[in-house]
DNA sequence: AATATTTAAGATAACGTTTACTCAATGTTC
DNA sequence: GAACATTGAGTAAACGTTATCTTAAATATT
């Protein structure tokens, strides 16, 4: 079984290896009493071809890499599921890596999977090796995810959700109901998803004559883990004049922050209201259901299944955005503020 | 930065490719300017070393497998980043691929595994192809996790936890708790855990008098899904004669019975007490915090992880099995009965 | 029947590495 | 200073495939 070569089996069969390779591949006539002792060989040795052989000498592996922030995150599996499914159906095969936002992971994966001369490389950036990145699109069919890489000489497509009127829906969601002291934890701010959310949450609230500058109060800037999401609830629930609610930019941290507010006795939506960005898993059994905007990961990741692929047959195609309408989803996160507490809110 | 090959380097280094691979591998002596030239050409070239040659050459891809039957199974996730952080300190990197439980898959993706020349392979198997998988022993390190594979030919190691004993700890728990009238959703039967979860249901139960045999009321054999654990709880709340708890064998199958519970409106655990092995993720976020055996995914994979590597080091390891005493965490799922409820319940 | 054409299958080079052999050019020994 | 050991770096074979080129046999053409 192991060790067992394409050598062996044109012994055994009594052909040549190019008959051997010719069988396998089905790619050239080969007359049925040969073709049935070659199978038969190979059948009875246990024969596997060995593909790192045979990918040399193709120069394709089948297989295609896909880089994310998180692999703990659900919303990514989801999507690595989603990936699979489309690319498996062409022969391909997935290779999952975890950057855990980490620059130096990310740069050591990538030029990891250089190495293993992947097909194409589906990417969760860590917006930190723009540089790299870009130079490699120019030798790599790629497809980004979610997160955008800032360089113009970048060419591949890009895949994402509309973070800024996602995040505009859930703020102005907030301010329907009364809402005018609203807290914001953001993911990082370096890259695109934790920039434009934020964006979308500024443009919302200047709408209604509220500018979010510097020095804005209840502000905490993350890092889309679960901990600066506790961080976040915490710093923001510090301040002596406490928001009404507070919106948080992804999954992660919305439950670091509801950790915080379920062991320190806060109740939600009573004593603080909250509206996330992005899928939760089992959201029917939390002790709270948030009300959120979902992006939906397994329609991006059968897109970015199928781009990459339209890109690894052509590698010529330009650059494409796809970029997805958020949807809103009442909970019950969120508490109704009537209007002469408003007034006292804004003085 | 594509197609660079060592031949490139030696070119603009004017030196030859033996060497330019010995400045690579830094494993012979060369001088410093040389080196130096080397190493600039490969900077300046930006050269990557194939990895898929070398693995030819070498007869060693540096890749271990993790094959897991739900990818999107957080506690999976959890024990592959702790396999990695094991074995990426020796350079090696980890693929994994989700069965989803299909023999099929399974198999297909066995057979990928081998044709990719990984180096080790760390198992979670459907317990479908045990006779397949005992063959390939013989030639591939292995490392099972969670499930056994039944077959005296079978070489390799066996990491679990003590499925016997948790289960018979859950079931103490909610006996000791006045419960007498108990239901059980169970994994597949087929596999190992699934197999000695009930076993371990049926040793306590029996200890109390109660034999479980194959008439049992309360009983319903799933398959580790949260579907199937969603039927079960319909099925088993479905008797005339209702128990006063149930025992659900996995993570995800409690999340389904929670699912029919809630949207029944039948309350944990006035109406019914729960009690489930495994870990779930924010567990304290949950409307109810379900009273738990859990088995430490990291601890796991750490070990699966030293023993991947003690094997490839060393293929002639004897067998050996680790299992670990799972640990019982209390929640709020379980409601003490009453003594004169107790009599009325086993008449 | 002799030649031209088609065709099945064998021989071989190549993919990009690593490493056992070579072989100069030094350094060492008496 | 001659014989010998050492060393740094080059040459070439090999890993297991695929695909081009060749060749011999079979078939078609006149």
């Amino acid at each position: 079984m192991a060790g067992v070569t394409i050598r062996d089996i044109a012994k055994r069969a009594g052909v040549s290896i190019a008959t051997v390779s010719r069988v396998i591949n089905d790619n050239y006539y080969v007359s049925p009493d040969i073709k049935e002792r070659v199978l038969r060989a190979i059948e009875e040795l246990h024969y596997y071809p060995n593909s790192v052989a045979r990918s040399l000498k193709n120069d394709a592996t089948n297989t295609i890499g896909f880089l994310v922030s998180d692999i703990s995150n659900n919303y990514f599996t989801t999507m690595a599921k989603a990936v699979e499914d489309v690319i498996h159906n062409e022969g391909y095969n997935l290779i999952v890596c975890s950057t855990e936002d980490k620059k130096e992971r990310e740069l050591e994966y990538l030029k990891l999977l250089i190495s293993k001369k992947i097909d194409g490389l589906i990417l969760n950036t860590t917006g930190e090796n723009d540089d790299f990145i870009a130079s490699l699109s120019e030798h790599m069919p790629l497809v980004l995810v979610n997160r955008k890489v800032y360089s113009d000489k970048f060419k591949g497509d890009f895949i994402d959700s509309d973070n800024i009127q996602g995040a505009y829906n859930l703020v102005s969601y907030l301010l329907s109901l009364g809402h005018r002291k609203i807290g914001v934890i953001n993911g990082m701010l370096t890259v695109s998803t934790g920039k434009e959310r934020f964006k979308g949450f500024v443009k919302a609230m200047s709408e209604v004559g509220i500018e979010v500058n510097e020095d804005y109060p209840y502000r905490y800037d993350g890092d889309f883990t679960l901990e600066s999401g506790y961080q976040g609830a915490a710093k923001i629930m510090s301040a002596s004049d406490k928001p009404s609610a507070i919106v948080v930019m992804n999954n992660v941290m919305t439950m670091g922050a509801l950790k915080y507010f379920r062991s320190n006795g806060i109740d939600v939506p009573n004593d603080i209201s909250i509206v996330a960005y992005g899928n939760i898993d089992n959201i029917e059994l939390m002790y709270v259901q948030p009300t959120i905007v979902t992006l939906n990961a397994w329609v991006i990741g059968n897109k970015a299944g199928e781009m990459i692929l339209e890109r690894i047959k052509n590698k010529a195609v330009s650059n494409r955005e796809v970029i997805y309408v958020p949807q809103l989803i009442e909970g019950n996160s969120v508490k109704k503020i009537e209007s002469n507490q408003m007034y006292s809110v804004s003085h």
